[in-house]
DNA sequence: AACTATTTTTAGATTTGTCTAAATTTAATT
DNA sequence: AATTAAATTTAGACAAATCTAAAAATAGTT
């Protein structure tokens, strides 16, 4: 399995959120930043070997076996993020690209101690569940902060979008997994919300409130 | 820098041991496993980067640049490898493959950090020297087993073969770095050597003593 | 249904790193 | 010094992963 195979797999397995639903060539292009050309070459392979279902101009879709390596890359991924956050004190804006790389680092036995090391994680640093050897996982039962209404109140535990730039501003305003957060009111113009976050009261754009879940 | 060009940069490292001495094609090739008309290939593209000075049939040597950027490869090799045996429990006869992989790892934060969780350590599980951030190290001033005189005594504070069955082999024997050693005896037809290792006897052939250091 | 726009695939080229086989240079031996 | 042997380089090919440009299929719209 070379580490574009990989890659792919791990675009495909995001972009399907899970599941085995059909994935637009042009959608695996985009977000990998490569050409549909490029994607139409490597599903054929990747068909070849058994991992994905692939039929001409009828979208790409993982299988069992494509599922199965998707996820522990994903839980590779995962851990080494939490690895960076827990034992070489990395912010968890700062993981992402590094964990890029480790997450094709092949050694079973190294993710299995890493593992153990610290102590069998449930959560990454985003809040996303890191799958256990077997491929399974708990997703937290969570909700986008821009879906719920007024009064509402909750735990921040996670983030959709990872991007070092919202992570930053998320840290600016003293948001973090663990923190609680109510809802005080809704601007009806543009949908901005003014929360109350800990002890402190805010107010963040809709774009923001599309982009933290509370449980 | 790509992972081939690395790993050619630190093959020409290990094979003229340290210093900027002219290195044969062939010697490369064998030592990587590939093709001599491959290291040829190579040797141009390395030159053209100003990292190994190369004139046709003249042999291959490093650079200043090249030193430095082969020293940075051996110090992220080697503190994984101490990072695996220290923080991860393995064994000092399984962290070279692994090594391999994670020296590559592009991130010099990340290598810093390691640096700092394992204490800034000077040597490797082998009881190789660790470079620093600025490529400074000290090897022991170590002498092999087998060149030392009936009554010696010292320490044993390295190994000159690294590969899984000779670490094995020392482990069934109970030898490990730190460990005392004392030549009891030589064997003049074959040169094998009478040793008290620790608090025991063994004898051990002339082929294992060239490849044990002591101090 | 016909036309247009979008998506997807194909064909052919490129880069990187490798190989084989043949040619060339250097080293060793008569 | 000539010959043989060994080391090294060149020439040409190949696989992997990508790209561009053009062709083909599908989806959307009059
Ligand atoms: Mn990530
Ligand atoms: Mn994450
Ligand atoms: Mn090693
Ligand atoms: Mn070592």
């Amino acid at each position: 399995m070379t580490r574009s195979e990989e890659n792919y797999l791990k675009t495909i397995f995001h972009l399907g959120s899970g599941d085995d639903a059909s994935i637009n060539t042009n959608a695996i292009a985009e977000q990998m930043e490569t050409k549909p050309s490029s994607v139409t070459d490597m599903a054929k392979k990747l068909a070849e070997k058994g991992l994905v279902n692939y039929k001409k101009y009828q979208g790409i879709s993982l299988t069992d076996a494509g599922i199965k390596t998707a996820l522990s890359i994903v839980r590779k991924h995962r851990l080494w993020e939490t690895f960076l956050v827990e034992k070489l004190d990395f912010a968890w804006d700062e993981v992402h690209e590094v964990a890029e790389q480790l997450e094709h680092i092949k050694s079973e036995k190294l993710i299995d101690k890493l593992d153990q090391l610290l102590k069998f994680p449930k959560y990454d640093p985003h809040g996303d569940p890191i799958p256990g050897k077997n491929g399974e996982f708990q997703e937290h039962n969570k909700d986008l902060l821009s879906e719920l209404p007024v009064g509402a109140h909750g735990v921040c535990v996670g983030v959709k979008d990872s991007s070092s730039a919202f992570l930053q501003y998320l840290d600016k305003h003293e948001i973090s997994i663990g923190k609680p957060i109510q809802i005080l009111g809704k601007e009806a113009f543009d949908g901005s919300l003014h929360l109350k976050i800990g002890e402190r009261e805010h107010t963040v754009s809709h774009q923001i409130a599309c982009n933290i879940y509370l449980k």
